[in-house]
DNA sequence: CTCCGGAGTTGTACTGTGCAACCAGCAATG
DNA sequence: CATTGCTGGTTGCACAGTACAACTCCGGAG
């Protein structure tokens, strides 16, 4: 609600700055884009789960990561990201290699068949998400992936170490951090 | 990676313009957002799951809403809805009513204590988000937030009907849409 | 060597979810 | 009115994703 139209019973609470207001909506939005993306992600490329789609993207984007890398920054138990990791390798699409100057630690890296997948689901995934943007100026595309960038790249939300390690930086679509 | 620096075997696309870019890391950083927002909503409110969160705001947004709405706008199955609403029914938190016209629907509306719950929450939310938020400036949490709506107000996004039933028009947080 | 802590795995249980089969009202049609 | 068909909702079933806790394995500090 515009802040000016509270007419009907819905807050209770008195929603004081737009900036509040704003907050409830990025959550909620955040929530419904959320939700649906699961949902579309089976229709769209049954081949990858929405989860293995997406670690295999982090792997792509930063090869030769640790499991223990993926679980904080998706904040994932560990076992979760085992199990996962598991399947992704049972598939053929990654790889585990235990590094060689600590045996407990294996590292991870995308086969090619992972990396085929994992570039076939994101071609369809970008068309589709090319038409839904389609009328979007690119200004504004930039501009809500660096809004998107800043809100996920707080410190508090992942307990990560993530930004320090080995590869090159994040996939930046602009300066904006 | 800023287009500028693709020196690294990641993407097979050509990743064309920056648009391109922009997109991918909408879809990115989209899906980190939702994995973390089921696991911090575990921990800030364990006396509400996200989904129930967000069915009730739903229904405190827009009262009266019928399960079959809630489904069209999460793009939920009808079935998960169902069991859903039960679950909120079973806790008190909302109550279903037949519709007189049409002894099918049964039209869900916040109880008090529904109404209570959720401004809990709510309120513990804000306070996260607000700590999260606190150096935006108000004009770029306007703006996100209106890219968020933008983006899932998308008509093929979910076959809703939706906006034209019933209930004073959607939560809008600035003239965006 | 022993003990501690970190990385991963496994057992178990639970939630959210979809699909398909079903039931129950409405509505149009013969 | 009886038949057919559609729409809203529920239930049975199966499965993915997830967490938590208990465990193994390895490396480092004493």
């Amino acid at each position: 609600m515009t802040a000016a139209e509270t007419p009907d019973e819905t807050t209770a609470v008195p929603d004081g700055c737009p900036a509040d207001t704003a907050v409830e909506t990025i959550q909620r939005e955040m929530t419904v884009f959320a939700r649906r993306a699961r949902a579309s992600a089976g229709r769209m490329h049954p081949e990858l789960s929405l989860v293995s789609y997406t670690l295999l993207g982090h792997l792509e984007e930063r090869d030769g990561r640790r499991a223990t890398d993926l679980a904080a920054h998706y904040a994932l138990d560990k076992s979760t990201v085992s199990r996962q990791v598991s399947a992704l390798e049972r598939a053929g699409l990654i790889e585990r290699r235990v590094d060689p100057d600590d045996h407990r630690v294996q590292v991870l890296h995308l086969t090619e068949s992972g990396r085929q997948a994992l570039d076939r689901v994101t071609e369809r995934r970008r068309t589709a998400f090319r038409e839904r943007l389609a009328d979007w100026a690119e200004e504004d595309l930039l501009r809500f992936a660096g809004y998107l960038e800043r809100y996920n790249a707080w410190p508090g939300a992942a307990p990560d170490g993530e930004r320090d390690r080995a590869a090159p930086g994040p996939r930046t679509v602009d300066g904006t951090h």
